[in-house]
RNA sequence: GGGAGAGUUCCCGAGUGGCCAAAGGGGGCAGACUGUAAAUCUGUUGCGUUUCGCUUCGAUGGUUCGAAUCCAUCCUCUCCCA
């Protein structure tokens, strides 16, 4: 299902085969929380700014517009129009982001719906059916993302729980494949890595989760509040404890530099929602850095947002016409600014596969790393 | 011609003797955003040698220890009656 193409260092370049495609790693994901990336962008537009692969979200789609009448419609596949490969998110992340509506037990969490305020009480089970009512290519495993700080004793029994709470996600996950009238049969679930910025709790986590032998796996419960140093300290730790021949999944991270620097240290796949956040907001990635498109320096700019972007929108529109567009608060402003930045990064992984076949990634890696954060 | 009302900082607008360089909103300027409760949030928005000083609430003059606030005159605008 995976193979390594080749190696640089610790940086892998891979490929992974699903039954909806395959998806070439290193690979940036691209956040479809409710099944749309916001700024208006559908499954036509993912092709034209390089997506490989779509991440929808377990619980947004169960509370809205539910999973059953999603599966009613033949799955989120055949829903969105998008027939490449989907990652489904599990909703453990709603447990970190949604802290004060819900409350954490053995079984599950009690949530509130932050739409209506309804109880939902998500267990790993049930995340595994929402998931599999989905139909996506990848299930992720439910599990608790702590908050950083957290204390040890507290995120050693939460990822222990986290553990537990695997054990259960894989068995679920096995019935439901087994059923008839499942949408997707191939159904890969990957395993989360936690243990918060302690080191010796990701090792033995990551000891324990790898010995269940799953498709993929992912480290989760980072870039949430810990010194980027930490972060790149942590991923140093557990990645050789993470097994080498499956895909290895950084989530929810993270800028281009990160994404450099954990390619670099041998991470596979990531996800972010900053290219289209930020996008929304007008901070746009160039090859340059980080340029805030609505700043009063680009009223008169006819340059490009990045002259080195070959985008629709970079080939297209002056700096000036999507700062108006943002300024006056019309929706193609947000539109053309997320199409460039999801452009940006799907381009800039594309670029660090180019460089990894050709044995030069160490040389991009060190050029970028200084470059890519820069304020422009 | 007669009557009524209004003029506040970039704009709208609150303020009717000291706690007023002046609420609130808009606009402007800048910042944040990392498995999306985010088209959101935060800061800032008279000048300066900045725990203080200066200039500023249509204009000018006055009352007062002290005026955006009270008085007089003037200018401008709005509405009503002829």
């Amino acid at each position: 299902m995976f193979k390594i193409i080749k190696k640089q260092g610790n940086a892998r370049r891979g490929v992974i085969n699903t039954v909806h495609g395959k998806v070439q790693t290193p690979a940036f994901m691209n956040v479809a929380t409710c099944g749309a990336i916001k700024g208006a962008l559908s499954a036509f537009d993912l092709k034209d700014v390089k997506c490989q692969i779509m991440l929808s979200n377990t619980y947004h789609l169960h509370l809205r517009p539910g999973d059953e009448n999603i599966k009613k419609l033949g799955g989120l596949h055949k829903f969105t129009k998008w027939n490449g490969p989907i990652l489904t998110d599990s909703g453990g992340f709603q447990v970190f982001s949604l802290a004060k509506l819900r409350d954490i037990s053995e079984d599950g969490v009690v949530f509130n719906s932050h739409i209506d305020g309804h109880k939902i009480f998500m267990t790993p089970e049930l995340s595994m059916q929402i998931q599999s009512n989905l139909g996506s290519t990848i299930a992720m495993a439910f599990d608790e993302c702590v908050e950083n700080p957290s204390p040890y004793d507290y995120t050693k029994k939460s990822a222990e729980l986290t553990a537990r709470w695997l054990k259960r996600c894989k068995d679920e996950m096995a019935r439901l494949n087994s059923l008839e009238d499942t949408i997707n049969k191939n159904q890969l679930l990957f395993g989360i890595n936690q243990g918060g910025i302690y080191k010796d709790l990701r090792v033995e986590h990551m000891k324990t989760i790898a010995d269940m032998d799953l498709p993929g796996y992912a480290i989760g419960g980072l870039a949430v509040g810990e010194e980027t140093k930490v972060m790149y300290e942590i991923i140093d730790e557990v990645i050789p404890y993470a097994p080498e021949n499956k895909p290895r999944y950084l989530m929810g991270v993270g800028t281009p530099v990160n994404i450099l620097e954990a390619v670099y240290r041998g991470v596979d796949m990531f996800d972010c929602v900053m290219p289209s956040r930020n996008a929304r907001h007008g901070h746009l990635f160039t090859w340059s850095g980080i340029r805030n498109i609505m700043n009063a320096k680009y009223e008169l700019d006819e340059a490009p947002v990045d002259e080195k972007c070959d985008c629709q929108v970079c080939r297209s529109f002056s700096r000036a016409y999507i700062r108006h567009l943002m300024k006056a608060g019309e929706m193609l402003g947000m539109r053309l600014c997320v199409i460039h930045n999801l452009h940006f990064y799907n381009t800039l992984l594309e670029k660090i596969r180019e460089e990894l076949d050709n044995d030069n990634f160490e040389n991009f890696y060190k050029t970028n790393r200084e470059i890519l954060g820069n304020r422009i």
